[in-house]
DNA sequence: TGCAAATACTTTGCATGCAAATTAAAATGC
DNA sequence: GCATTTTAATTTGCATGCAAAGTATTTGCA
């Protein structure tokens, strides 16, 4: 059968295009409630996880690119969820530091990979997990 | 441990998010020479199973946005790679119709899923079906 | 010491993804 | 038969993802 491998139904780009479009989709009601969209929670849980690191340490966690986040943090210092402050020792380096309202917002966000996990009826813990470890792979073959 | 599943190292949706962006990323190379980003490939890919079919399905298909679909398809239309004409029996509705170009370009296309699997150093045959297999699981619980 | 190369960011331009509002046409219902 | 509702697309505004160019510092090295 020829060209069978330019089917849509055969491609895995496609079905990652449509899942990672599908689960950010999910996400941006209750983030609405958190006024974040997915990209600044991702920086949120990156700086909830260790704060005050610099801006190239949180693209490297995050995977967001460089010139978006310059952007990002940009928004989210206007609305104080964090402040971008200067290295004193590397002056090229900028670092990031939540503020209180920022760290607070913790609490409000923990329940939410609970609350989207719920939605998934057909795949269980094991599945979520092989899932993962799946999607490492294909990071990992694809990184530079 | 509190807060555990606030860790990225824990999150589905951002290990879908890396996957997605590293796998187009993937893409543009080989597309560019084509002088397609990957949502137009996406669409051409469609338009190479069935050609000739309206927007609404061609957005069922792909999953394109609908509002990102009428610009995609103008662009497409100003490369001379379809044509997107009236449909007589509903006005409401709008034919889109691959060009001799944008059928040609199958062709050009063909070699290039089996390209990008060349990366996949890790993931095997049986790995990335079963992988296809769990986002579609995803896809389909997140579907309103 | 001094200058080229590497780093860390920022800026700009283009192409979406998405929600919401808008327009046009067809289908429904009373 | 006509108003209401539904369907099909387009338009608009905002937030990225990404490549490429630009700026400020710091490193490396002759």
């Amino acid at each position: 059968m020829p060209f069978e491998q330019l089917k849509l139904k055969n491609q895995l780009c496609h079905r990652l295009y449509m899942a990672s479009n599908s689960i950010a989709r999910a996400y941006r009601e209750p983030l609405n409630e958190l006024n974040l969209t997915y990209p600044q929670y991702v920086v949120m849980m990156a700086l909830w996880e260790q704060d005050e690191i610099t801006i190239a340490e949180l693209i490297d966690k995050t995977a967001i690119d460089g010139g978006a986040m310059t952007q990002i943090l940009k928004k989210m210092s206007d609305k104080s969820l964090l402040a971008v402050i200067k290295d004193e020792h590397d002056k090229r380096k900028r670092l990031v530091q939540l503020t209180k309202h920022g760290q607070s917002l913790k609490l409000k966000a923990a329940d939410i990979p609970k609350n989207i996990l719920c939605k998934f009826d057909s795949v269980d813990a094991t599945q979520a997990k092989q899932l993962m470890q799946l999607l490492d792979l294909v990071v990992n073959d694809l990184a530079d």
